[in-house]
This record gives structure tokens, sequence and C-alpha cells, in this order.
DNA sequence: AGCGATGATTTAAACAGTTTAAAGAAGGTT
DNA sequence: AACCTTCTTTAAACTGTTTAAATCATCGCT
């Protein structure tokens, strides 16, 4: 590849700062889990893009199929996102046409978000989508392994939900 | 709260599609690592603009701060960012003053990234906001709990990283 | 009944992060 | 010298995100 043979004339550079060059730097949980989330947002784009969805579109069409009429507010709390990120988001999927917004009949106030027939037929490739990104990224791990990952995110998602909530 | 007293006048919507609502819904690892890391980097961020960097560009920080005048690419590489993603980050860290970009001397290909003295200067101020932010997510965790899911998140990545070179 | 406070949603403006495709610049090779 | 390769940058097009302000409907109180 070309690159050894100018690596070697390298030594006269002379502008050394080692005085500052940090130890093998333990990494920190803070990088690590942005960078992993980071990787599985790029997979997960990969596996959701046949079914004209983006990574972090998939969370609002699962919180629908669980519970479809959320408030636009509830989905947002739900995703942890702040009020305009998610009418951004229903927004954007709303004219992809996976979902609908209706008013409350009840309470003008509150916008009601519900899955459109297209969406719902949406949620079978997501699912897989989710699955098969899941599956990579476990390779190696034990069941039981995985689940106690599961377990410990779940906790650290709720500490820092919970840290952010306290503004 | 006065939600309550309309959320009892709710029983005859008449538009119930349960045939399609789904069980309690199984979270995925998927979407749990994502919301986890959106968390993450929100707290973070909270933490990290005192001085001046937004969450991402720390990841820069740390590296060089590890090893100074890495390339372009391999910062890039390093991150699991493409390329061009990272020349824009680069350029905005350049522009704050906190790194800057030199030519090799040997090979004007390739590009140099360097930490200023400024830059340099909050290395210490972002290690702490890490350190804080790892403290908040990890409330209630032993931390043997924690190097486990150091451990796991670290197979995650590696794997998902794997997976994503394989296009 | 009307009016002001409250609450929910949306708009607007401003960034950061990301990607793919294409263009530029410099090296190495034949 | 011409060509191919490699690294970086530009360009264009998105999504995600936030804060602050605007809109609008409801609720509570006088």
């Amino acid at each position: 590849m070309g690159k050894k043979s100018k690596a070697e004339k390298k030594a006269k550079n002379g502008k050394k700062k080692e005085e500052f060059t940090a130890e093998p730097h333990e990494q920190e949980l803070a990088s690590l889990l942005v960078q992993a989330a980071r990787s599985m947002r790029t997979v997960l784009s990969r596996n959701l893009v046949e079914s004209g969805l983006y990574a972090g579109q998939d969370g609002v069409m699962l919180a629908l199929a669980e519970t479809d009429g959320l408030t636009a507010g509830a989905l947002a709390a739900k995703l942890g996102v702040k009020a305009p990120t998610m009418t951004r988001t229903i927004g954007r999927m709303e004219a992809q046409g996976f979902l609908e917004r209706r008013p409350d009949e009840d309470d003008a106030r509150l916008t009601k978000v519900y899955l459109t027939a297209p969406g719902r037929d949406r949620l079978q490739t997501i699912a897989e989508a989710g699955q098969h990104s899941e599956k990579l990224a476990t390779r190696g791990l034990t069941e039981k392994q995985v689940r106690t990952l599961m377990k410990l995110l779940r906790v650290v998602d709720s500490n820092l939900q919970a840290a952010r909530a306290a503004d």
C-alpha cells in the first residue's frame, strides 16, 4: 500500500510534544457508548433503508405499534427528545405516509399520532431489521451476556434520562 | 395537571385497531443502545458546553491526546465515521482554535492534525466531563457491572464496525 | 360569560452529524 | 511522461437536535 516506505523517513519531525501525550487512555464509558451507538445506527440504517425509514424513526413506529394514538408529547418523552424534534420527525414520517396526525376529539390541544396501513405494513420489516442488526452486534456473546447488556443499558438510560430531567 | 379528568371520557373512540397492537414489545437491543447513547450525548453535551465543545468532538480531542499528529483518515477510521464527516468536524474544531492542520512534510497528500495549546488546555475539562457523565450514568451499578458493560459494549462496537467494513 | 393562566403543538432559526459522489492534488509505476 | 492509486476536500442532500417564540385551545376563576 505504498505508505510504509515513507513512514520510516519520519524520524526528523522534531516537533514532539510528549509532555502532553496522554497514557494509552482508559477509554471512557461515555465515548464508548456513543461510538457503539454510532455503529449501530449505521448498520441499522442500512437494514432499514429498504423500508424507506431512517434509524431513529423506527423508535416512533415501535412505540406506536405498542400503543397507537400516542400524543406528540408522549412520543417525545418516550424517545427522550424535545417536542420540536418529535414534531419534525412526525412531519417527515407523515409525508412518507407511515403515520398520520389527528387532533384528539375531546381536547383539541392534543395531537394524536396513528400508524397508517402502509406504516403497519412496515412493522415486520422494521422488526427484522432490528433483529438482524442485533444478531450482527452480538456475535460471540452468549444469550445471557446479551440480556446482561440490555439490563445494564436500561439502567444507564434510565439514570441519564433522570439526570436530563433534572434540568 | 388537569389531564386525568379528560382521560375518562375517552372510552367512546370506536376506532380501535387492536388487531395490530403489538404485545408489550420486547425492546430490542438496537433501539435501546441508540436511545441510551442519545441520552448520553445530551448529558455529555451539557457537561462539555462550558469548554466550547460538542459531544462527538471530544473523541477527536482524546484521540489526539493519545497520539498527536494523526492523519484525517486515521481519525475518521478511529472514530468510525467517513472521511468527509471528519473533514467537517476538523474544520469546525480548527475554526474554534482547538487543533490545527499541517500537511505531512514527506507526503503532501496527507493532512496531519495536531492539538493546539488551547486545545491541550481543554483536555482536563473534557476528561472531567466524561467522568461526570459516567458517574451519572452508572448510578446504582457496581464497579464490576460497569466494567462488564464496557466490555460488552466493546464487543458490540467491534462486531458492528466489522459488519460496516464488510460493505 | 369573559379573561387570563396554563398547556400542547408547531414554527423558526441555528447548529452538528452523516452519507455518497465527484473533484483536486500528490505519489508511485511502468 | 502518462496513468493509476490514495488521501483529502467540496458539494449536495439529508436527519437530528436544541432554544425561543408564536399559535391555539382549554381550564379556572371572578
